[in-house]
DNA sequence: GTGAAAGCGCTAACAT
DNA sequence: ATGTTAGCGCTTTCAC
């Protein structure tokens, strides 16, 4: 079933089917629903195909992570799947994994695609040195980052404030009189970056002292948090609080100091499951993945629609800390501050 | 840059280029080099769409499940597009939710979209009552499923013994002399069944008694399994061990057991991340993700090469039964045994 | 082994 | 408002 049966079984041509087809003004109501009741009858559908060789496009949109089965990045894959769809854009997914040559690859192969436009989820898309890769392709393409900073034309940057969250943080047991706060971090990336600043803003901005020791980078593992918490506890070190760049080794951090009976205000970043699953259930900063993400499309739709003027090219929020057990095992109920 | 343009500049057709785009073994190594020299110094790549039109197919492949921000389902995602983009197929993403109506809308947008082949993951695509939507769909386009059974020409499953991986785990207990063993699940999807008959299974199995407060069906999520496990424990039931069909119920359960200071062997279903974070971390039941997947591929290339006989179109492992501090605290290392 | 030419199904400019 | 027609860039017969 093409346009031309279409076109025939109505009696008119087939340029007035394509316009019926691209909802153009120019078709009378009287053969419009002609057009459309044959459609309906014969369950014509446009060949995708054709149609993008014609516009240049299939309405796709590329979606590039590091990785689909952290729980983070999943979740920003679900919530922009979700959006893109509600507006007909159709998502075609890639995982990268970390390595440089693996990223410029899927950024290539989707660019050859001819996809409409790339969205980058996490900021392990920004790479220390040089991120000239990534400019090429904006040159020719739209690219929106989801929780990463690229200073580039074409490039629409959607992040939360996490600097800013994890100097909350701190505040907040600086305030409960915590002085040797821990930061276990396992990436440099700007996320991690933005992170490690937070804490030490915090840190400064309260007059705490901040000792190497206390500010660890280890591998992203449970245990490795777990290994490296119990060598500190064993070694003597003074510690009166533990925050971490991620929930994962919050809980790994958690669980060192369970087995060792200590109970210490543990926070968390990113939110996750991970965090109710925690025994205690842990407190941690959220990154707004659920504002993010639909602010993300929403800009995406407007550039599509070329209309640049309303697209921002720098959109933030803040973060948001959720309190749990591990912050405060004595308050009643679990709740919730703005930062 | 086209193929017009790369034929030019070779002084041959464009059919020759063609041919050497398709590695046709119809042309001379010579005039074949020239043409490779050419699109190698223009970087030419070959237009999707054009090719699109003229073959039917853009090797897309679409992967549906209901929800990436599930750990399962993202786990089985990632494995998913990593084996078939090694096979330089693409990936289309849809996440439809529970809803029956938006499953078929999703089905039927990738077949409008002219999708080369279909992946369900997850057995919430398998209805309970009719199917019929996706016979429909795979009498176009060749479906595959993983980790759901729907015995249908042009569909292809591939599973795990779920079955009789949770039968197995009651042995375990029923063995270590647990006889009231609570049974906790949220779902009666093909999966759900399977777990749940084997739970029975495995009581009758050992002659323990099957009592209806023992099976519990409740939401899936870490608070109602807290809950019921609670009320169980209060209302004075006898409990010796806890089985679940999913790791978030077990974590549930076992804070329950947790809060109250009660040890008890504990066994979730997945293997997930969260099995790890639990404390004490989880037993948990492993359905061999990391198999099914790459077979799954294996299988649709298979079909998509046109080796239907190669095609086995049910394919079913065993489970893993990974044994952690829920189930043995006492043992020294953790281990796996294969069921 | 290579080339010419006819599609593939649609869009859009142009003509009426 | 509607029809005609020329692409879009590739694949694939069919000749040579």
């Amino acid at each position: 079933m093409t346009i031309y049966d279409i076109a025939k079984s109505c009696a008119v041509s087939i340029a007035t089917v394509s316009r019926v087809l691209n909802g153009s003004p120019k078709v009378s109501p009287k053969t419009r629903e002609k057009v459309l009741a044959a459609m309906n009858e014969h369950n014509y559908k446009p060949n995708p195909f054709a149609r993008g060789l014609g516009l240049n496009s299939m309405k796709m949109i590329g979606i590039l992570c590091t990785d689909v089965s952290d729980a983070f990045f999943a979740k920003a894959v679900s919530l922009v799947e979700h959006d893109l769809r509600k507006r007909g854009l159709d998502v075609i997914l890639g995982c990268t994994g970390n390595e440089l040559s693996d990223k410029k690859k899927y950024l290539q192969l989707f660019l050859d695609k001819h996809v409409d436009a790339i969205i980058l989820i996490g900021s392990p898309f920004r790479e220390e040195q040089d991120n000239s890769h990534i400019e090429k392709i904006a040159k020719q393409i739209p690219i929106i980052t989801i929780n990463s900073l690229l200073d580039v034309p074409n490039i629409y940057c959607v992040l939360c404030d996490e600097k800013e969250g994890m100097q909350k943080a701190i505040e907040l047991l600086a305030k409960q009189h915590c002085d040797n706060i821990l930061y276990l971090y396992d990436s440099l990336s700007y996320s991690g970056q933005q992170k490690l600043a937070g804490y030490k803003a915090g840190m400064q901005e309260y007059n705490l002292k901040q000792v190497p020791h206390l500010i660890q980078r280890i591998p992203r593992t449970l245990e490795a948090a777990e290994a490296i918490t119990t060598k500190l506890l064993d070694s003597g070190v003074e510690l009166s609080a533990i925050t971490a760049s991620e929930d994962l080794l919050a809980v790994g951090a958690q669980k060192a100091l369970s087995a060792r009976g200590i109970i210490l205000p543990v926070i968390g970043f990113n939110n996750s499951i991970l965090a109710e699953c925690s025994t205690p259930s842990l407190t941690s900063i959220d990154n707004r993945l659920d504002v993010l993400c639909p602010a993300a499309v929403t800009i995406l739709a407007q550039i599509l629609n070329g209309d640049f003027a309303a697209a921002p090219s720098k959109t933030i929020f803040p973060s948001l800390l959720v309190e749990r057990e591990s912050f405060s095992h004595n308050k009643p109920n679990k709740k919730e501050a703005a930062l």
